[in-house]
Parts: structure tokens; C-alpha cells; sequence
RNA sequence: GGAGAGGUGGCUGAGUGGCUGAAAGCGACGGUUUGCUAAACCGUUAUACGGGGUCAUGCCCGUAUCCCGGGUUCGAAUCCCGGCCUCUCCGCCA
């Protein structure tokens, strides 16, 4: 959420950044509610103002004197009436339009208008050539029997899938060594519920717009969250917290849903688009400063680099463009892990900076040294997202038996195994 | 799921129609006293929005807010209705 009186201000920044962010977006629209609004409420105020006067006159009177003021009054309360109904009329027109705004990207972001146009800022690691011809990891997962996409399909349709064995295994042990890592750094660990009321996702930016992403659980107005991002930083909506107290540091692991609305025919085949998989995700509320955020921004970054190079992976960083920015975000840095099936580099991370749109949607503010109260600063990143990095595991660590090799940092968390070789 | 109790400021807790944005206590902050600390004493201690004022901050006026939303009334923390949440007991259950 954007602060209305900067829009009120400066109205034209406003739509250049929703041109920018190709997010339509009917300011004109806004701003018309919100003068009317506005109208109505200061002419009820005074209204009010003279009620309250009045009010107190009446205690002091008696008799004939104090039935005649009750009856002026009843008559200033019809007006009062007229405007307290356009304003309960227009309030709710008002928050729905605030809620589309986008929030304008940082003057760093480069324009473009999809994500063919991001900007990669730097490669790191090589890309592995084979002397074989190498499978992908669909063909090796059925071969080793360690991924079962058929039987995922017969429980929960397409974009569903089973991990079985040494599979499941490894899952979880990149999950935990994602865990530990994160843990190791400081940030707090904690659990959070993945069926949320829908305010926390209006609240993080999901709703309304994305709304169709969401599995819904209409009976009890709630719903599946996408990323544990949304539990997390919702987590102290409605508080204030001590300055002394920030940054706010915490890492969540979480299944995430997704139905893909509007995906489909699009990476239908594999691991690499489902309903349905778990995700540890990062997040950090700071305080309201801009070159704070920025470096809390890199330091999640490099949580995510530090996560893929214990994997052993090749991945580019990405600087997203302005027409690839979702609504509330600022800057995102995508992270890409070189998959061998796609012949390409695969997003399997997101690191994004709001500044303050989430922390106004959730109300999250904080006692600064000066006793003012400020809106935190949010950000959030995936530390790993698995099965999606399964793919570049599996691909990359593939021998020409058609076993796969253990990346050594999962071992520990593997019982020790060393090589998936079928008969796990 | 059944039956009860309850939601007041940073916290505890008064308050059943106007004098209550809200007693009292605690905490916090500022000050006095004081070898230091502690204690004691004095003072301050909500937020949002609108309007005025200022170079700006301080500031001044108004409105709203005692879980949320409606209603009754000239006037609601207080009365009525609906919702949400918490707690206790019983039942069920991973």
C-alpha cells in the first residue's frame, strides 16, 4: 500500500511507475473517491462538532428550553446521517482502489517490459559439459524410482508428483542443510500456519490482485499460502516494535501451494512447475531506511549464492525489470540455476525489497529513537525450493550408469549415501 | 461439538447513559535530592485523520478510537443485535 498523500502530491510519479511495472491501474478514479471522501468526512466532523457543543448545553437545560434544543438536534442528525452513509459508501471504494496502486520501482531498476528484458548481473560457477548424453531428471527419477510423477497425477491431477526413497531423502536433507545454514547466520527459526485468514494475504501484497493463484477455503475465508513469506511477515502485523529490537530476522520452512491460473501449457512437463512443493524462505523486517533495505537486500542474496554453492550449482544472478516488478515490490534479484534439460538457467529464487507496501497493508510499525512511529521495511528471499532444484541436482550430478552422485554437503543428512543408484 | 465466563491505554485494573481519552497502581521517560547505586519526591507518558500555524520542528483547534460492525438516544466504554477472539468445564481426537 502506498501512502495517499504522496499520491495526492505527485500523482504523475504514480502513473509513470504503474506504465513502468505495465500494471493498469485507474488513479484518476482513486483520486476522485478520495476528494470526495474526503468532502464528506470534513462536513461531518464539524457536523459532529456542533453535536458534541450541543450535547453538553443539553445536560445543563430543563423544561421546555432543553425539549426544543433535542429537537434542533434530531434535525442536525438527519445531515449527519446523509454524509456518515456517503462516507460508509465510499470508504470501501477507497481501500479497494488503494489496494491495486503499485508501488513504484527504485530508480535502479532497469525498464523493460517482460523478463526477457532483466539484466544479468553475474555468473558463477561452470556449466558442466558431458561426455555422455545426459538424461533429465524425469527419466532418471522413473529409472531410479526415486520420483513417481504418474501416481502423483491419479491422487491431485496434473502438477503433482510423489518423492520416493532416496528421493524423498533428498528433499529433505537440502531442505534441513537450508535450515541449518540460515540458522547458523542468526535468523530465528520458527513454524507458521499455511492456511491463512485472507487479510494476511491482502495484507503481503497476494491478494487481491493474484487472487486466482490462491487455493481458497472459502467456508472459513481463508486460504493456502503460495510461500511461508506470507505467514512470516505477517507475523507482527498490528504491533509496534522497539527500533532496538530491529532488524527481525527469520527463516521458515513451509509446504507452498500454487494453482498455476493461466500457466496452462506452460512447463507441463517435470518438476519444474506444481501445485504443490516445500520451500525455505527468508525474511527480514528493518527499519524505514532505504539504504538499510538495500543492504539486507544483498546480504539475502548472498544467503541464497552461499546455498547454491554448497550445493555445487552454476547459477546467474538477474536484475528484474520494471515489467517483470510485481505490485509491491521495489527491486528484485532473481537467482537462476543452470538446468541441463532446459539448456537454459531456471528461476529458483526470488530476493525482493517493498520498503514499506507490506509493512502499511500489515501495519507493522516501529518505535524510532526520536519516539516517532515508522513503518518497517520488509524483505524476503528463498533460501531453497524443492523439488524445483531437484532438477539441476539430479541433471548435474547424473553419472552415465544413470545413477546420480550425492553432492557432498547432503550426505550427512543421507545416512552417509554417496551415490543413488536404484537399489536405495 | 455442548455449557459457561470474558475482551478497557505499554501492563494490571476501576468504571451501568452527559462531569471519562478514560480513576488508581505498575512500568517507561525527564527532573530534584544524593560519595555511587537504590529509595523518596515532582512532572511527563496513545494513535489516526482533518484544519490552522511555522523555513522546519515544537505548537494550537477539531473529529474518531475502551475487540470489530450495526442499532437505540439530543448524547454510548456504559443499553440492544450480529460477528471475531480468548479462557474454563464436558465430549471427541492427531
Amino acid at each position: 500500500m502506498i501512502d495517499i498523500k504522496l499520491l495526492r502530491a505527485n500523482p504523475d510519479e504514480y502513473r509513470q511507475a504503474a506504465r513502468a511495472k505495465n500494471i493498469s491501474c485507474d488513479l484518476d478514479a482513486l483520486l476522485d473517491v478520495d476528494r470526495r471522501l474526503l468532502d464528506a468526512q470534513r462536513e461531518l466532523q464539524d457536523i459532529k462538532t456542533a453535536q458534541n457543543k450541543a450535547g453538553k448545553e443539553i445536560a445543563q437545560l430543563q423544561g421546555p428550553a432543553k425539549q426544543a434544543a433535542i429537537a434542533q438536534m434530531t434535525e442536525l442528525k438527519k445531515r449527519a446521517k446523509e454524509l456518515s452513509d456517503t462516507v460508509t459508501e465510499l470508504e470501501p471504494k477507497f481501500q479497494e482502489l488503494m489496494l491495486l496502486v503499485p508501488q513504484p520501482a527504485d530508480p535502479e531498476v532497469p525498464l523493460g517490459r517482460d523478463d526477457t528484458e532483466n539484466v544479468e548481473l553475474r555468473r558463477v560457477g561452470e556449466v558442466r559439459k558431458f561426455d555422455f548424453t545426459p538424461k533429465d531428471h524425469i527419466e532418471l527419477g522413473t529409472a531410479l524410482d526415486i520420483i513417481d510423477v504418474d501416481r502423483g497425477v491419479k491422487l491431485a491431477g496434473s502438477r503433482n508428483y510423489v518423492l520416493k526413497g532416496a528421493g524423498a531423502l533428498m528433499h529433505q536433507a537440502i531442505l534441513r542443510l537450508a535450515l541449518d545454514q540460515m540458522v547458523a547466520k542468526g535468523y530465528t527459526l520458527m513454524t507458521v500456519p499455511v492456511l491463512v485468514n485472507e487479510s494476511v494475504m491482502e495484507g503481503t501484497g497476494y491478494f487481491p490482485v493474484g487472487r486466482d493463484q490462491a487455493y481458497l477455503c472459502e467456508r472459513d475465508a481463508q486460504a493456502l499460502v503460495g510461500t511461508a513469506e506470507v505467514p512470516v511477515t505477517a507475523y507482527h502485523c498490528g504491533e509496534i516494535l522497539a527500533e532496538a529490537d530491529l532488524p527481525r530476522k527469520y527463516v521458515a520452512l513451509s509446504t507452498c501451494f500454487r494453482r498455476e491460473a493461466g500457466a496452462a501449457g506452460k512447463d507441463t512437463y517435470g518438476l519444474y512447475r506444481i501445485h504443490y512443493f516445500d520451500k525455505v524462505e527468508q525474511v527480514i523486517l528493518g527499519p524505514n531506511d532505504v539504504s538499510a533495505s538495500k543492504a539486507f537486500h544483498q546480504e539475502i542474496l548472498r544467503n541464497s549464492e552461499d546455498m547454491l554453492n554448497a550445493l555445487g550449482l552454476p547459477y546467474r544472478v538477474v536484475n528484474v525489470c520494471t515489467g517483470d516488478l510485481g505490485q509491491g515490490q521495489v527491486q528484485k534479484f532473481d537467482i537462476e540455476t543452470w538446468m541441463p534439460s532446459r539448456g537454459n538457467y531456471g528461476e529458483t529464487h526470488s530476493a525482493s525489497r517493498f520498503y514499506e507496501f507490506q509493512a502499511r497493508r500489515l501495519n507493522i510499525r516501529y518505535r524510532a529513537a526520536d519516539g516517532s512511529l515508522k513503518f518497517c521495511h520488509t524483505l524476503n528471499n528463498t533460501v531453497i525450493a524443492s523439488p524445483r532444484v531437484l532438477i539441476p541436482v539430479l541433471e548435474l550430478y547424473q553419472n552415465a550408469d544413470g545413477s546420480v552422485t550425492v553432492p557432498p554437503a547432503l550426505r550427512p543428512y543421507m545416512g552417509g549415501m554417496e551415490r543413488i543408484t536404484g537399489r536405495a
